[in-house]
DNA sequence: ATTTGTGAATCGGTTCACAGCG
DNA sequence: CGCTGTGAACCGATTCACAAAT
């Protein structure tokens, strides 16, 4: 391999990859196989060996990756050589949760503002900051040079907070409010919905149970559905 | 269409698609267009009209998609017309926000448990609920009929968790913690990852900064990057 | 002998484009 | 005429399988 363009799959990998060799330095290893590395990232070794091949020609033949210096390169391919400073747009309790959570800092991740619209909010400590007002967002994203909005508003709040932080300079930002925001192309935008992921661990529950139910005899009455057609 | 096995991608959009057509209806509206659904969620029309057509031919030619019944339909195959009870493993937090999060029952999921092992936690009160004793998971989980788990715990302990869940029965899990976890084959497990995210913003922000120096003209030392081969 | 790196085959999912129907 | 439903074409990602490297 060589010349750019890594495959977003791989992408959205190398973080996985990333914690899992250095849990393996910990452990004092110095090399592991592709083998190794797709167990301990619960995929299959092609799939390790075709994503590392779009970084370089890392591993050795016969031998395998050396741990320490794969940790190296990928921490560069992601942009973890440098801290990012990440501003939290509401302050509920999902945003204080974040605000709490040790070990995202721990990669690099360090949270430089608290901000919320309630006035009650504003200028009380939370975890070591005080929440600072959402109208100031521009000047705090400037002078603190945020680089990452985390959304964690309500829904309605959501494309709001968005929109000033587009309008402040952020390029990339992570939602966790259950909506669809609207970002402009050059703006990274990912989501965290818990609501949905029980939505879908709800589809294949109930396949499961519906499945359990037939294998029992119970026969399921396969089509009492056609119900009420508009 | 007709006859079963919905791809995985359709079925992880089902809920957003819900989700839109349940804030049409508070909107007052009868009928959606594929087009006009495909906005709302953020994709495009033909995705959208080929996601629906797994689940039959539900759409009027020349009007589009009956909003309620189509909100229907969805929740059946999502499996949302049951309730399902959850349980909240590690009350740290995540695990207190989660638990105090409003609108997760919102759709028919019902946090019936907390456990910890942290006897400083257990018997204390989060949100309405006691925390119990994880010695007592599989008590908890046959006697409430639970369903799914949620893993909230640290990385070293969900391993754990998770392993406690299959054998008390559960079939399907959400984890929180930022480790990989290994699970039988029936088992449905589904992650979020808050680092993971963002390291992957990290990956395209320092892309964009790399660019925007390049177009500045400051010329990127392309390869100033073969430093350490070990 | 072992394990990488990678073309080639394959798969799942997306998009196109239009026939079919209201 | 408008919009759905769907084959066909396409595209990105996964998996296979093996030659190349040590």
């Amino acid at each position: 391999m060589r010349e750019r363009a890594i495959p977003e799959a791989t992408v959205a990998r190398l973080p996985l990859y990333l914690r899992s060799l250095v849990d393996m330095t910990e452990r004092g290893m110095q090399t592991i196989s592709s083998e190794g590395l797709a167990e301990a990232a619960g995929v299959n070794s092609a799939k390790v060996r075709k994503d590392l091949s779009y970084l370089g020609s890392y591993g050795t033949r016969g031998v395998g990756y050396d741990v320490e210096y794969l940790i190296y390169q990928i921490s560069r391919e992601l942009g973890l050589t440098q801290d990012w400073n990440c501003v939290i747009v509401g302050v509920g309790n999902l945003g204080r949760a974040l605000a709490n959570y040790r070990g995202f800092g721990e990669r690099g991740f360090r949270v430089s503002a608290l901000v919320d619209i309630d006035e009650t909010k504003i200028g009380k400590p939370v975890d070591s900051m005080v929440v600072e007002d959402f109208a100031d967002l521009e000047r705090i994203v400037k002078e603190r040079e945020i680089s990452i909005g985390i959304v964690a508003t309500t829904a309605a709040a959501a494309q709001d907070a968005a929109d000033r932080l587009v309008s402040a300079g952020v390029k990339s930002i992570l939602n966790f409010a259950p909506t669809v925001l609207q970002v402009p192309d050059d703006v990274s935008l990912r989501k965290v919905d818990l609501s949905i992921e029980l939505q879908i661990l709800s589809f294949y529950e109930q396949r499961k149970s519906a499945l359990e139910t037939v294998r029992r005899g119970k026969r399921l009455t396969a089509s009492a559905s056609k119900s009420t057609r508009p």
